[in-house]
RNA sequence: CGGGGUGUAGCGCAGUUGGUAGCGCGCCUGCUUUGGGAGCAGGAUGUCGGGAGUUCGAGUCUCUUCACUCCGACCA
């Protein structure tokens, strides 16, 4: 490809509304463009890293038997009806009528699809196990989207459904799909992706991991245990807290004035936040009853534990007069709000402890929950954080990172085959529900998130085995007619052998053009000039500074070629 | 959903008490230049987000609407 036909613009400055790192480079790259919020159309170097990162997809799922399907984008709602999900899914499925005036959705995930195009078909056990998948557009009406092509609202990608005969089968499966998903981001070049194991949301089913690529600008926060290596989505790893039991002591109304906040009441009470009690209070999405977690006074609530506990959406309280609640001295003794009581298990072991005394400027000291409220279910709701005992192997490690998720694998049993009634017959003529995984890879997320870990000042740093063109030719004296015919043979000759080239044949000054070069981030650059001419050589560097020497012109091109395939090496694993 | 902020040329931004629409980068032409975003000269480009109003006159004031964007969704 010339670079003066590429349909593309370098801009010096990124427009103001850009965050982060990689949607400035990208921009300024002339990579995508933005159309409307969270829908940027592909100029042509993105969309070539896109069909290369599908490839390895495509290569990754064929190797564990997988077979490419291909859903449709716009699905009848009474498919959706039939899973429940046409109405527990809120605004980010996008619904409208066709001319028929029949209820139609946009396809934001598959699940629905694909147990229509296997059942019936699969009506046998000798059929299974099977995995289809397909590489298509979706479409999420995401409430915030960010940063580029991090979050937006149409996006493509991989997804993959595979069907099982039991438990045993899906989670062998499910460990291949696993070790496939490494090898993916390994061949795309993405350095820092680990597995989470992670909270499984609106999929359903139990058992699920997110492979997170990590980085300061990544929107999940993760809980990593450097020691033994257990790592979880902050929504879903287990707190566990030492107390020193400490003492038994009386149950005692105090006098706190004007005490409301937990950092006010250690003040007063000179005592530390891990002796409180805590009050936090939400409520439920549908019928604004009252829910009251009680909590060590350091900790924090983790919404999405308490959620996947009670069982609905929530949100937190705004208090009412009405509701009986005292904010500020909310405890659990003479509570005579109607709300739900929750006890967090960062509680367990508290021999003595503070808490509200509901009534304005009163607290109770020694509050022991047998004792003074009685026997209480407790549940882990809490919020990891940094320096918490892990939950695997019980030492004080646990570090916290952020990071992208990149792809994520769920077990997901018989949600949508029994609420679909797909059923195949067993080896003794009995109806089965078939057992289900899915597996999702973000295309176009991947692609920013890999600039977001591989760029410098300059711009992006592509690993060669997705980089849009593997070696990029600048011609720094268009009108020179030695240097132009250097490079015309070049870049004839180094396509002859398969090397993917870019050539930069433009009449401009080198400043611009290494500029551009430095945002394009082809791996290999290969610099032609009157003064390279004169030596009998071209420059060759590597974008990623590894490497800069001179190569002797008659040699070029398999010198080059070499490099190349040197390069490329190291992602066939 | 709540609260800010911003909409003026492709991009980044100025625009005073209301009085003919500006700058830098980019783009086009020419000349000079040529190893990290060159210089000179000339040129093109605007529904000032949309609508309504006040006014002799609105980018500027008022109302309304749309879009974008940031923060929050919070510990009693």
């Amino acid at each position: 490809m010339k670079v003066s036909k590429l349909l593309l613009e370098t801009l010096r400055d990124a427009p103001g509304d850009c965050i982060i790192e990689s949607q400035k480079l990208m921009t300024r790259g002339g990579y995508m463009k933005y159309m409307h919020n969270g829908i940027y159309s592909l100029f042509a170097p993105t969309k070539r890293m896109a069909k290369k990162i599908e490839n390895i997809i495509r290569e990754e799922m064929d190797r564990i038997d997988g077979q490419e399907v291909m859903f449709p984008v716009v699905m009848p709602a009474s498919l959706w009806e039939e899973s429940g999900r046409y109405t527990s899914i809120g605004s980010e499925m996008a619904r409208f009528k066709d001319r028929s005036g029949n209820d139609v959705v946009l396809g934001m995930t598959h699940e629905e699809a694909a147990v229509h195009l296997a059942r019936n078909t699969a009506n046998s056990y000798s059929h299974y196990p099977f995995m289809i998948y397909q590489i298509q557009t979706k479409f999420r009406d995401e409430p915030r989207c960010r940063g580029g092509l991090i979050r937006v609202r149409e996006f493509t990608m991989k997804d993959a459904y595979s069907f099982h005969t039991s438990q045993e089968d899906l989670e062998q499966y499910y460990e291949r799909c696993y070790e496939a998903y490494e090898r993916i981001f390994k061949r795309a070049g993405a350095k820092n992706v680990v597995a989470v194991k992670s909270d499984s949301g609106m999929m359903g089913g139990s058992i699920s991991h997110e492979f997170m690529l990590l980085a300061d600008i990544g929107e999940d926060t993760l809980a990593i245990c450097p020691e033994c290596g257990y790592k979880a989505n902050m929504e879903a790893a287990d707190v566990k807290v030492e107390n020193e039991s400490g003492e038994l002591e009386e149950l005692k109304k105090i006098h706190t004035p004007d005490v409301k906040t937990i950092d006010e009441l250690c003040e007063f009470l000179s005592i530390p936040a891990t002796k409180l009690c805590k009050a936090v209070v939400y409520q439920k999405n549908l019928t604004d009853e009252y829910i009251i977690v009680f909590i060590r006074g350091d900790l924090d609530v983790n919404e999405t534990k308490l959620r996947n506990f009670i069982g609905e959406e929530i949100h937190p309280a705004i208090i009412t007069e009405e509701s009986g609640i005292v904010a500020g001295f909310i405890g659990a003794v003479n509570q005579n709000a109607k709300a739900q009581l929750v006890f967090d298990s960062s509680l367990i072991g508290l021999e003595s402890t503070v808490c509200g005394a509901n009534e304005v400027d009163y607290h109770y000291v020694g509050f022991n929950v047998k004792r003074d409220f009685g026997e209480v279910e407790y549940v882990d709701v809490a919020k990891i954080f940094e320096g918490a005992i892990c939950p695997c192997c019980g030492k004080k490690s646990i570090t916290i990172s952020n990071g992208i998720e990149v792809g994520n694998i769920f077990q997901l049993g018989t949600k949508y085959t029994k609420s679909m009634d797909m059923t195949y017959l067993d080896s003794n003529g009995v109806a089965q529900h078939p057992i289900m995984g899915c597996y999702g890879i973000g295309v176009g997320r991947l692609i920013a998130s890999i600039c977001e870990e591989s760029h410098d000042d300059y711009g992006p740093i592509w690993p060669i085995s997705i980089a849009p063109w593997q070696v990029q030719i600048c011609n720094l004296r268009k009108k020179n007619e030695e240097v132009s015919a250097v490079c015309e043979k070049l870049y004839d000759e180094l396509q002859k052998n398969h090397v993917e080239v870019l050539y930069d044949d433009r009449d401009m000054r080198p400043g611009s053009m290494f500029a551009d070069a430095d945002l394009f981030g082809i791996p290999v650059r290969v610099v032609v000039s009157p003064k390279t001419c004169e030596k009998g050589i071209v420059e060759v560097s590597y974008r990623d500074k590894s490497f800069k020497g001179e190569i002797p012109m008659d040699t070029a091109v398999e010198e080059i070629t070499k490099m190349v395939n040197d390069l490329m090496k190291q992602y066939d694993i």
